[in-house]
DNA sequence: TCAAACCGGACGGATCTCGTCCGGTATCCT
DNA sequence: AGGATACCGGACGAGATCCGTCCGGTTTGA
């Protein structure tokens, strides 16, 4: 019952580069550096997201990765299930493969709908919400380096 | 982002416990039948659900598991935090010993709400819900075995 | 031509999942 | 008392998944 890692970094990769102006080319060691994560990691990463056609990759010397559209128009929902692939909480509920129970189970028809919900609150939130309540990793980090106390809230 | 046959075969045990009144003490080995579960298996979750109070154990010839609460009164959140430990989609949501970064990330109030969701859905549904729309596995294999056909549904 | 940067697959250690097994203990029956 | 029965609890192990790393290949710009 947990997002993955790599979901986690694929956000956390998004949001620095949502930061910028749409269109804006960064390289993976860039946005690595901005949220800590580790660089090949990262960039295989975005390798799915410019599949799933969510940032577009540009190849040699001054390459790098630029969003594909505004950040106010990419869910959650579809970071995610870009990287994750398709959010399922049960075999039955991802592809019809599942077991032949599915008519009269009592957890299918319990965690279809937790499911759903999940998947609700992914679809109504977009990358721009997310990048808006966020402080990157590296300024984190550094303040604790200095004052090993309280870093300052961005919406408050 | 699954839940874990533990968990499944745990909600399923419990349903089949649940189809008899209170107080009723069977046999692993007789659930397993019904729902057709491994018995180590089932007999191994039970150890964790007689240790959180949902189920009482009786030991010794003519032993076995009972419902210690009526089903109504015990709900799916309850069942599966007993096998799964608690419901955490992020390691920051669930001790303390999460990253530093809880403060300002982008991602910890999204699967917050996410999670909050889920066992809100999880706390709404009771054993006796899930009872009540389940068919046990035993009779959906012997109805496939048959006419390889549609099984008929309980509730319709 | 050369260097920069992504692409894509192979690889490996760590952890978790799905069970099994077995000796121990409590209980009941005779 | 002596078995037989059934749960307890931990160890074990095969397999899958996760978390990255590595490296050779390809595209692009200077
Ligand atoms: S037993 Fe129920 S929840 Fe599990 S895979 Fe089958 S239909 Fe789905
Ligand atoms: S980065 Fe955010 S979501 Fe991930 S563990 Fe830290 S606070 Fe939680």
């Amino acid at each position: 019952m947990q997002i993955t890692r790599a979901a986690e970094y694929g956000v956390l990769g998004l949001t620095a580069l949502a930061r910028r102006p749409l269109g804006e080319v960064v390289m993976v060691d860039v946005l690595c550096a901005e949220e800590e994560i580790p660089r090949s990691f990262l960039g295989k990463i975005f390798q799915n997201l410019a599949k799933a056609g969510i940032v577009k990759s540009a190849r040699g010397s001054g390459g790098g990765f630029s969003l594909s559209r505004l950040p106010g128009q990419i869910t959650a929902l579809e970071i995610i299930e870009a990287i994750e692939g398709p959010i399922a909480f049960q075999r039955c509920l991802d592809e019809d493969l599942g077991c032949e129970h599915s008519g009269g189970c009592a957890l299918c028809s319990l965690l279809a709908v937790a499911q759903n919900r999940v998947k609700e609150v992914f679809h109504a939130t977009t990358l721009s919400d997310l990048a808006g309540r966020h402080i990157p990793n590296s300024a984190v980090t550094r303040a604790r380096g200095k004052s090993r106390g309280k870093i300052p809230l961005a919406a408050a």
